[in-house]
DNA sequence: ATATGTGCAAATAATTTGCATGTCA
DNA sequence: TGACATGCAAATTATTTGCACATAT
C-alpha cells in the first residue's frame, strides 16, 4: 500500500509542483508526529531544528498547497490562529474541545450523514462536509 | 414580556455598565436587522448611518461586551474576520454555509444531546455546547 | 464627582506578497 | 535552461490598546 510520502510526491507530480528539500523536511515533520494539531508557528518551530533557514512564508505558502492536495486539513477552533492537522478521508472525525487549556480530544464520525441528505432536499444545497464541536471543559479544568 | 432591548439594558445596569448612546445605536442596528448575520465591519458601516463620529474601536469593545452579556454570539466560519449574530439561548441551531458565496442558512438543533452524555463519560469532560456546521455549495453556486 | 466609556492613532499579530536569487526537472 | 520555489522584508488586515477627553450615574 502507497503510504502518505509517496502519495505526497505523486501528487506534487501529477499537478507540476517540484519536490524542494523544505517541502519533504516539512512533510517529514508533520508525519512524524502521529495526531499532531499544530498551528503554523509550532510547525515553523519543528522544522526549524531540521532546517535553520527555512523561513516563516514557506511554511505558510507549504501548508496552503498542503491543504489544495488534500494532505492537510484546517480548523478554525480559535480566532488567533489556525490548528492543521493530517487529512484523513476514510472517516470524519470531530472535536471535543476544553475551553479553559485549549486541549484537543478527537472522536469518529457519529452518523449524522442522514441529516445532510434532509438539509440537501430541505434548502437545496449540496452537501460536501461537516464539522462537528463539542465545547466545554476537561478533567483538569473543569 | 421583556424585550430584548429592555433585556439589555437591565443586563447593563446589572454589571454597573452605562447605557451610553453609542450602546443604545449599535443595539438599535442588531435588532433592526432580523436574523443578521454581520460582521464588525458590517455593523460599522451600518450604525456610521445613524452616527456619523463612532469609532471602529466602540464597536469592538461593544460586540465584546454584548458577548459577555449574551446579547450575541460569535462564529468563526471563514479564518478572515468573525461573524456575529443576535444570540438565541432557547433553541441551539446549526448552520449550513456555502463555500462559494458565503450564504448562510440555519437550521434548528436536530438531538444530537444523547452524543454530549456519551463524550462526558468516555473522555471525562463537562461539555458545555457545540456546534454542527455543514459545508457545501447552494442552489445558485453548485 | 468620578468611574466608565469614547475616539483617535498607534501597536499587535497572523498571514500574504513583491522581488531578487536559488534550485529542481 | 527555465519555470517554479525560497527567503527576506515590507505590506495587509483584523483586532486591541494607550491615552486624553467626554459623559452617564
Amino acid at each position: 500500500m502507497e503510504n502518505l510520502k509517496e502519495k505526497f510526491k505523486r501528487k506534487l507530480a501529477e499537478n507540476n509542483y517540484k519536490l524542494t528539500k523544505q517541502r519533504e523536511v516539512i512533510l517529514g515533520t508533520i508525519l512524524g508526529n502521529k495526531n499532531w494539531h499544530f498551528t503554523a508557528e509550532d510547525l515553523f518551530a519543528a522544522v526549524k531544528k531540521k532546517d535553520q533557514d527555512i523561513g516563516m512564508a514557506t511554511i505558510y505558502r507549504t501548508l496552503e498547497l498542503m491543504q489544495n492536495l488534500k494532505i492537510i486539513n484546517v480548523h478554525d477552533f480559535n480566532e488567533d490562529s489556525r490548528i492543521y492537522e493530517l487529512y484523513s478521508e476514510e472517516s470524519h472525525h470531530h472535536h471535543l474541545i476544553c475551553k479553559k487549556c485549549g486541549k484537543l480530544v478527537e472522536f469518529s464520525d457519529q452518523d449524522i450523514d442522514y441529516l445532510e441528505s434532509e438539509l440537501e432536499a430541505k434548502y437545496d444545497f449540496k452537501v460536501t462536509e461537516h464539522k462537528l464541536r463539542f465545547y466545554g471543559y476537561c478533567r483538569d479544568c473543569k
